[in-house]
DNA sequence: AAATCCCCCAACCGCAGACAT
DNA sequence: CATGTCTGCGGTTGGGGGATT
């Protein structure tokens, strides 16, 4: 293993060392870089995700597993929401909070594009402000889960809770819309088509709380967990029962009127599964991941995350894509969730379902290419660096020919499917403790990367995109036998440019995510660096194709 | 203008569970 | 079954920057 001196200290960010193997890997520690963020994101695209470890094995990116992981999840992947909460999604929290405490990963899961990091700044935030304030954390109608049911086990806790909840009681102000802190309840967008109403209909209102949101903790989500946890409840009051505490009412914001509507957008259902049913295990060797003992796309690889995400996270590619054809959610009666796709062409999400803030940017254009002039440099004035990647994806995206895409969208298409019937089997066969494994698609046009780097997609992450002998793929990136000294020195080159990056292209205040153009720039030409644009003419193509060209950043 | 306070948020850390060997 | 590894989660920290003094 190659040793990547890639951590200065300088830039804000430390290293740390690893022992690995003969010899010592300084891992950096701090805040990303643009480089960075694209070796990552190509690193994803390409394996999907899981192997967090491996990606600091395979590529030259000197993180470890944990951070490349979380900058993944917090930053990277796709159709994140970034800026602030909306008053529907701080309503949502805050019910959520009141039902499950901080458990952010889930409230996380349901509120689309949003992060648990998130989230939790968002509650430890609100929860400073309202102590100082002496409010209460709660509106006077949602009480929260444990105040409900309070468990012997939990006591402690609970009773802590309870005084962070009501941190000066007495000196609270009734929270009336105009006081509260909270947003005032006002009816939320009732699309029928994106969103959950609820009838809180007082003893009715455990049971279509609860089994209205696939992810609501108390619900088994998995196909182990199926199988670990109570089934859902029957239809009766969890009222009235006192040792029924597994599914609270909850009054939703206004109990002056017994039949109260609360909206929200639909979580994603099922077919979107905890991340820690599905990212587990996708390799555990050490051996560089290939096409061969790669997991099968869905969800997690990279081209099935992206238009998986955006297919069906309905409250945002519906409002994106009006004319994208619906996928039928069924509310079956064992209160699981499912869909019904199509799987027509027409029904696949195709680039109109593109979350929203690509619509300004990117026009999608059958036949030629748009926005490929400085694409990085060009969106990044508007986007965060964490979206950066995305556009490059979709910009490769619209380079390709039709028949390139028609394999794409097969490829989703297959891993859609694929999970639907792996859920399904997983929701028949019940009681079977562990998830099945995910199958591996015999055909999958991605299987064919290492044959034909044509129909290598999300590898071109960065650099030409139409030539097919001068793709920068992060295969390129990777060790191959028989390249040690090539590749020694691409490293080199890698290790160099984010030290130097991290010198004077790195912004210094290290909140990664705000990349200055200087600093993207430079990123960019220090990509450019590794691959010389005069070994890939496509790269000096500055003409009618509109190819991206390094000289064009300048 | 300088100092201080406070908010925001990215990232790290430790722990626990799941899984592989 | 024991052990090691990997991953995810929740708690915490620390820096940047705006607001206030």
């Amino acid at each position: 293993m190659i040793l990547y001196g890639v951590g200065t200290g300088n830039d804000g960010g430390s290293t740390n060392h690893i022992s690995d193997g003969g010899g010592r890997v300084a891992l950096k520690k701090g805040p990303w870089t643009a480089a960075e963020d694209e070796i990552l994101a190509a690193y994803v695209r390409e394996n999907g995700e899981g192997n967090w470890n491996a990606l600091q094995k395979h590529t030259c990116l000197a993180r470890c597993g944990k951070s490349c992981r979380l900058r993944w999840a917090n930053h990277l992947r796709p159709n994140l929401k970034k800026g602030s909460f909306t008053g529907d999604e701080e309503r949502l929290i805050i019910q959520l909070h009141a039902q499950l405490g901080n458990k952010w990963a889930r409230m996380a899961a349901q509120l689309p594009g949003r992060t648990d990091n998130e989230i939790k700044n968002y509650w430890n935030t609100r929860l400073k402000r309202l102590q100082r304030q002496g409010l209460p954390l709660y509106p006077p109608d949602v009480i929260p889960n444990h105040q409900l049911h309070p468990h012997p086990q939990h006591q402690h806790q609970q009773q802590n809770q309870h005084q962070q909840m009501y941190f000066h009681p007495h000196s609270s102000q009734p929270n009336t819309p105009s006081s509260s802190p909270l947003p005032s309840p006002t009816q939320l967008n009732a699309n029928p088509s994106s969103s959950f109403t609820f009838h809180t209909t007082n003893a009715s209102t455990a049971n279509l709380l609860h089994p209205l949101s696939p992810h609501t903790p108390t619900t088994p989500q998995t196909p182990s967990q199926l199988s670990s946890r109570p089934p859902p409840q029957p239809l009766s009051s969890p009222l009235s029962s006192p040792l029924n505490n597994q599914y609270p009412t909850l009054p939703l914001f206004n109990n002056n009127n017994n039949n109260t509507n609360f909206t929200f957008p639909r979580p994603p259902p099922l077919l979107q599964p905890p991340s820690s049913l599905l990212a587990r295990r996708y390799n555990n060797s050490n051996t560089p991941l290939n096409y061969t003992n790669r997991v099968s796309t869905a969800p997690f690889s990279p081209v099935s995350r992206d238009s998986y995400t955006s297919f069906l996270t309905l409250p945002y590619s519906s409002s994106a894509a009006p004319n994208t054809q619906p996928i039928t959610y069924h509310n079956t009666n064992n209160n699981y969730s499912s869909f019904s796709l199509n799987p027509s062409s027409s029904s696949y999400p195709t680039t109109t379902s593109f979350p929203s803030f690509l619509h300004s940017h990117y026009t999608p254009n059958s036949s030629s290419t748009s926005f490929h002039t400085n694409p990085v440099y060009s969106m990044k004035q508007d986007l965060p660096s964490n979206q950066i990647s995305q556009i490059c994806a979709f910009n490769n995206v619209n380079n390709f020919t039709d028949n390139e895409k028609g394999l794409h969208r097969r490829s989703i298409s297959c891993s859609l499917l694929e999970d639907v019937m792996e859920e399904a089997e997983a929701l028949d066969g019940g009681g079977g403790g562990r998830p099945p494994k995910r199958r591996q698609l015999t055909y999958s046009p991605l299987n064919n990367h290492h044959n034909n780097n044509d129909n290598d997609f999300f590898s071109v992450t960065f650099g030409q995109y139409d030539s097919s002998e001068n793709i920068c793929s992060l295969q390129d990136l990777k060790p191959k036998e028989g390249e040690t000294l090539e590749m020694n020195t691409m490293q080199e080159d890698i290790a160099k440019l984010l030290d130097w990056g991290s010198d004077s292209g790195e912004i210094s205040n290290g909140q990664s995510s705000a990349v200055t153009d200087e600093n993207l720039v430079l990123d960019v030409h220090q990509f450019a660096s590794l691959f010389p644009a005069d070994s890939t003419p496509a790269a000096n193509d500055n003409n009618d194709n509109n190819n991206f060209s390094w000289d064009d950043l300048d």
